[in-house]
DNA sequence: TTATGATTAGTCACGCGTGACTATACGGTA
DNA sequence: TACCGTATAGTCACGCGTGACTAATCATAA
């Protein structure tokens, strides 16, 4: 039950307002929230068990008719402790992030010139199209909570396709028309 | 053996140059590149078995005096063409990922005023900070790549930080002085 | 020489995440 | 009424990641 876990603080959030059972709150997150939270069904019935058995949510099985019956979840008084502490820590303090695609950066010099710049185009018309799409989202589609993260990822994106786009001006720039530079015998790799 | 594995493509880069046995591997990795990667010891080993059962290395075992034999690893010509591949793959689209505290930002207003200003003011100072130690750091560990990936992370951190302090600003400004604004009881939740 | 600690090299048990699966109920329509 | 697709609710086997561990060797200093 890591302290730093956003999975728990969403689903702690969720039952803060009212008990739910896992398929409900899966649903929830699944149509809502995709863009804020990738955790999966199954995931979300492992963590709700999980959360019971650290004493933050309670369950009691609810019968209806001769379907199966559900686990009804609700928030414990420590639950809901457990949830403003988190929501506290991860809100103050950053968590460092290897973001996507930084390895391949870092082994840019061993395509040539064109392909290169090809390469990159491309990610910014992605990431540009992806930015369009955000920004065509209708507002608060249930708080402005969600908003607010939208807007950050937005941020974000923006940056990175300018971040790229100025390296591309200067690689257009710095590099000499046909220069292709493959790893040279010279570079020191391990040692 | 994921198409988008950035590790994989770490490993395919790093053996390209020379062969390695792992502990050498993860040793540089560790050493030089724990910004860009943060792959364990025991996943590089497991890692390396699977991408020779897919064929993309090679490995013979290597005596050295009493020690335990080694495993080393050289790259096949089916490795070499893979790292090309993924490399253009990666580099020339955008992974889509959750920026930790996104979820925690959704929930920012079940922290009262004060709250929430102490807590951004605080995540605003971690983030300088780090942008500040990034900055220090002397260019070109390894190689031209390194450095670009680390700019553009410095690219992001900066727009991080920027966005959390107009977010700041927005909220000194919008927000009456003693609001607190728990959730509703009309607030739509789950319906 | 003996003891202590670091380095080298690798393994293993455990817990977690998830795709694929099961199974029932319900709504429509042919 | 029989059939088919979708919604509801949940489970399970499998593979992956990693902290903790083993064990040998080397450097150093007492």
């Amino acid at each position: 039950m890591d302290e730093r876990d956003e999975r728990v603080l969403l689903l702690l959030g969720l039952l803060a307002t009212q008990e739910q059972h896992t398929y409900r709150l899966n649903e929830f997150i699944e149509r809502n929230l995709s863009r804020l939270s990738r955790m999966r069904k199954a995931t979300a019935y492992a963590l709700l068990e999980r959360m019971e058995r650290a004493g933050l949510v309670t369950s009691s099985t609810q019968e209806a008719g001769n379907r199966p019956a559900r686990r009804l979840y609700a928030e414990t008084a420590g639950g809901q402790q457990r949830f403003m502490t988190m929501l506290r820590t991860i809100l103050s303090t950053p968590e460092i992030v290897n973001p996507p695609g930084d390895i391949a950066l870092m082994f840019i010099d061993h395509l040539d010139r064109a392909e290169a710049l090809a390469a990159i185009e491309q990610r910014i018309a992605v990431l540009q199209a992806e930015i369009e799409q955000m920004e065509a989202m209708p507002p608060h589609e249930v708080g402005i909570g969600v908003d607010l993260a939208i807007a950050r990822r937005l941020a974000l994106l923006r940056a990175d396709r300018d971040w790229f786009s100025a390296a591309l001006a200067r690689i257009r720039r710095d590099l000499p028309e046909q220069a292709a530079f493959p790893a040279q015998p010279g570079d020191r790799q391990t040692e």
